[in-house]
DNA sequence: GCCCTCTGTCAGCTGAGTCTGACAGGGGAG
DNA sequence: CTCCCCTGTCAGACTCAGCTGACAGAGGGC
């Protein structure tokens, strides 16, 4: 995944995934050391359920892992982790990325 | 402006403006070749004021240029123009962009 | 005079994204 | 039993981006 060149439809969905300050936040925290949620929840100051739905967002995107361990005594806590990745960008590849987005191409509108 | 680590908030601006099938592809086509807003509006078939809009977007993010050109007729014509960049994204990009977001450190709300 | 092309802005709708409080459940420690 | 920490999910409110049709104005060609 890191290197290969996405698909119109991937990049927007990185893309989108990666604007947002909170994110990147998030991803930024999680890139360093690989913590659980409550804990960073307290780290970032926000709230557990947004930070939920952030990191569904971030794990759909396939920036982050989530993994949740059953501790020996029986608590289950669930660590989340980066996934190493690298995008360049520029005017070529986002001309490349723009001829295969679904529904590109004028007169592509058939099945609606 | 190429190559430039930018900030936190200048990062999230881009990404945000990219973050857009239809802004992928006016950018495509405006760096195929420089054309005017309403040729544009035509080829990619989508109305003028949305265009408008996302032409807005582009500019202020500094990725296309608009040039308003008065013809020797005397009728005037808008060109757009793309602006060459790069970003280089990865996980390093990320945590460096993290650190300097507006509120971005913990207690670091006084003034609201 | 009428018609055509172009630029730019406006009010208004709709839907998606964001954020919050509250809830249900599992399990350990005092 | 009571308190605490953890994981999830939910409905509701609220904001904003996206999108549309309509309008005003400038100018050329017939």
């Amino acid at each position: 995944m890191s290197g290969t060149s996405p698909t119109g439809d991937e990049l927007v969905s990185l893309l989108a995934a990666l604007a947002s300050p909170h994110r990147l936040r998030i991803l930024a925290a999680v890139a360093r050391q690989r913590t659980y949620v409550s804990e960073l929840a307290r780290q970032l100051q926000m709230n557990r359920p947004l930070l939920y739905m952030h990191l569904q967002k971030l794990e759909a995107a396939g920036l982050v892992t989530g993994e949740l361990v059953t501790a020996p005594d029986g608590s289950s806590v669930k660590y989340v982790q980066a996934v190493p990745f690298t995008v360049s960008l520029d005017l070529d590849a986002i001309a490349l990325a723009a001829q295969n987005l679904t529904g590109s191409g004028p007169a592509a509108e058939q099945e609606k």
